[in-house]
DNA sequence: CGGTTGACGCTGT
DNA sequence: GACAGCGCCAACC
C-alpha cells in the first residue's frame, strides 16, 4: 500500500478493492475520502487511473448507477461488455439492481 | 500564484 | 417529472 499524497492515489485504492460482481459510486468514494462534496475529483481520479490498468473503472458509476463514464473508455460499449463479463446486469446504461450490488467502502471497510 | 477543468450531487424552478 | 444552475475540492497549465 503506497501513501500517496495524491487524492488520486486513494481513490485508486479503494476501487481496485472493489471486489468483481461488484459496483460503488463516486459520491461513496468521495465521501469515504472526506471530500464527499468531491465525488467530481473521484470521476477525474478515474482519469488520471488510465496509467493504472489494475484499476476496474467500470465498476464505478454515478449515485444513481448509471454508467456515466463509459465515454471514457476505449469504446462506449466497452464499459458495459466489462459489467455484463462480470455478472453485473446492465440496462439502459443503467445497472440493474444497482443497489444490490452496491459495494460501499464505508459500509465494507 | 491564479484560472480552468472535471467520469458528480443536490436544490430550485 | 424534467431541466438548469450552482457548489465542491483537488490537480493541471
Amino acid at each position: 500500500m503506497e501513501n500517496k499524497s495524491s487524492f488520486y492515489s486513494r481513490v485508486y485504492e479503494i476501487v481496485k478493492l472493489v471486489p468483481v460482481g461488484r459496483i460503488t459510486t463516486y459520491g461513496c468514494i468521495a465521501k469515504y475520502l472526506g471530500t464527499a462534496s468531491g465525488a467530481r475529483m473521484v470521476g477525474y481520479a478515474m482519469n488520471v487511473s488510465h496509467s493504472d490498468s489494475e484499476i476496474p473503472a467500470h465498476r464505478v458509476v454515478n449515485r444513481n448507477g448509471i454508467l456515466t463514464g463509459k465515454h471514457h473508455f476505449d469504446g462506449v460499449n466497452l464499459m458495459q461488455e466489462l459489467l455484463e463479463s462480470e455478472g453485473i446486469v446492465v440496462k439502459n446504461d443503467k445497472i440493474v439492481d444497482f443497489e444490490k450490488i452496491l459495494w460501499d467502502p464505508m459500509i465494507e471497510l
